[in-house]
DNA sequence: GAATTATAATAAAACGTTTCAATAAATCCA
DNA sequence: TGGATTTATTGAAACGTTTTATTATAATTC
């Protein structure tokens, strides 16, 4: 960090000059004590090293207002006696007396949903960029570990709330949990309505409206659907978007063509759901030629189902499917989809929790914000026009 | 916790009565300064709302050694206090004193990788057993963020540290930096030589033993082999397992159906790589019945070269991974693989720190113990016996 | 040249706990 | 009965910071 001098043992001999004057003045009794503080180095330590008091090297280490009244070489000195001496600030006195811990606690419901590891990966990128550290939780979609989690968090005095709410159901009371401790909250993939809490969300109406007019540009007009679980908010929204662009093109949406996954509590069974479920659609023996499912996942399931009864997609069948989780884009032939910009979304998370925590900081108020992202609809191997 | 009789207002008023006795000695200068501390009740308040000293209370609610001398109904009064209270100790100051914070760090080296997935959730999983938390890191695949994060997680003080060297090379000096620090470290997923931090690996060896054993049982004996990046231990260990297996039962590895993952950063990049080099190998126009891949990523990527060239798995060529991870199962066809145990890993490493943090506790001296876990052959769809 | 104001550094009071040593009362036991 | 234990409780000293006054100089201003 310091220029390519970093002759590192010899640089700390020669900051003590200072030091060991002083070293000399207390005598040995002085020694021992530091022998028995287990070898760490305190604020002190470098205070008596550099020879100015706590209060100065204090207000220099955080560059804390008062240090523009310290001239350079003064700075200089301490900087160089703390690093010499390796000094590395106990958090849990900072903490104590600063409130602040540059924590965040990120609350999952199933960190084993794919759909979570880029909204992850955005969240932990944006957090580095922004010095704080997060504590990762992971409910495994029960509501006491859940709350058990939210107390521990809250003991721990994060400065801030992200949860991910990726396939949850239960949010009757969790609402109310999430309002109750005064702290920035916000919440991905799910909009607390009545609520104080921010949220980022994707357009669900939007990617569903884009998806049914995909399908319907390459010619398809005989469109199965396997839907979300009722439960489920984004469900409902995926659905509006199709309905809307089926008025808007005049494109008949056949009842015999639908079929609804069962609420389920992990999102690994709905690929089982999903098998299931179009298998059934298909002993309806009505014919279609291209499928939207309510996610990747879904699709998936849908796609061994064809498979099995010898339909192969894209060929005999399109298929699309909803988010774009990182196994996408692998398969076999790869999928057709709808992408939610997952790490955006985990960076505009952070990006408003950072801002709420900076508005308490100055006492500001900060009122929450709801920020809607655009899908992106992304063409892949799993549909195609028809002949 | 205390029985049924939760009556929570009440409760506090009545404990209340010791309390509001000594409310009146200290006066109206009292009452101001609770307003002024924002809410945040400490151990001195239940101290008075129960009429005991802030040490008793202390050592009550900690179950400190010196509790046993303390009567039942002493116990009772503290405990009803700090519950009417809402008492919530002050995490830093508890640090502070007792140098403790129940919480390990956990780093990865890409969280988008989806072997980390599980193991995390064995990690997370373990640590909530043991009343610990996780902070988070992922270093991206890069050196400087890697120490960037180590850095702060033990600025933070962290009790422990995991790290998951899933696609790692870089160890010639993350070995140095791992032993540095005075902390209970386990590396998952790569044995650090001649270094004294824990680790939990996998029987790479006997898993690639038990593949080629899988293939040569269903009656393969020409078989392609897409190894592993050159630099990653368990490239060679899989590949030594092969070897033995291929000496114990007479099979001939042809050099000509042997091709190499080159080194890369990213696992994901993997995928690509592997359709590039499994192409390479269908150039060369030497037939095989069966496929064995350095992972199940690599597998993907080599079943797309293979159904790009019309080859149909398994019909025409087995398919044979590595790992297990979740994709591994939902691909069609699904993979016949070798399972790592995971979530047990994940396991394994919390109970090893966790073990070593008692250790460190009671001033015991601890070893780094290195535990290698089974591997696991899991036969599904993509493997099939040779007619 | 006196009254301000800016610069430089510090002492001391928190922050909210835990724990050691001390005290006081009750119980033991020979 | 009276010294030794055991039981019950507490005062006060840490833990390592940050921050608010406060003091002491030096530099401006009018």
């Amino acid at each position: 960090m310091n220029g390519p001098r970093q002759t590192w043992q010899k640089a700390g001999e020669q900051d003590m000059l200072t030091a060991s004057t002083d070293e000399k003045n207390s005598g040995s009794g002085n020694l021992k004590r530091k022998e028995n503080r287990k070898n760490t180095v305190t604020i002190r330590d470098v205070a008596r090293a550099s020879g100015f008091s706590t209060s100065t090297v204090s207000i220099v280490l955080n560059s804390a207002p008062l240090a523009r009244y310290i001239p350079p070489p003064t700075k200089a000195r301490i900087q160089k006696a703390a690093k010499s001496l390796g000094y590395r600030p106990n958090i849990f006195a900072k903490s104590l007396r600063s409130k602040r811990n540059h924590t965040v606690g990120v609350m999952l419901f199933d960190v084993t949903d794919p759909y979570c590891t880029l909204i992850l990966r955005g969240i932990e990128n944006s957090l580095y960029q922004a010095s704080y550290l997060p504590i990762l939780t992971d409910a495994h979609n029960e509501r006491g570990r859940f709350e058990r989690y939210l107390e521990m968090l809250l003991e721990r005095r994060v400065e801030a709330l992200i949860v991910l709410a990726n396939w949850l159901y239960l949010d009757i009371n969790l609402l109310g949990d999430l309002e109750k401790p005064q702290i920035p909250t916000v919440i991905i993939g799910r909009e607390l309505d009545s609520s104080a809490t921010s949220s980022v969300t994707v357009d669900d109406e939007g990617g569903g409206y884009s998806a049914a007019a995909h399908l319907y540009t390459l010619g398809h007009r005989k469109i199965a659907f396997v839907r979300g679980p009722k439960a489920l908010s984004s469900s409902k929204n995926r659905w509006r978007g199709v309905q809307r662009f089926a008025r808007d093109a005049g494109l008949e949406l056949d009842p015999k063509l639908i079929v609804d996954l069962p609420d389920q509590l992990s999102p690994n069974v709905g690929v089982e759901d999903a098998y299931r479920m179009t298998n059934e659609l298909l002993n309806r023996r009505r014919s279609f030629t291209a499928l939207m499912a309510f996610d990747d996942m879904t699709c998936f399931g849908a796609l061994r189902a064809l498979t099995k009864s010898g339909i192969k997609a894209p060929n005999q069948c399109s298929l699309i499917g909803f988010d774009d989780i990182a196994p996408s884009s692998i398969f076999v032939p790869s999928l057709t989809t709808v992408r939610q910009p997952m790490e955006s979304m985990g960076a505009a998370a952070v990006s408003i929790v950072v801002d709420a925590i900076n508005a308490v900081g100055e006492e500001r108020k900060f009122v929450a914000v709801h920020r809607k992202l655009p899908a992106e609809l992304v063409i892949r191997e799993s549909t195609r026009a028809l002949p």
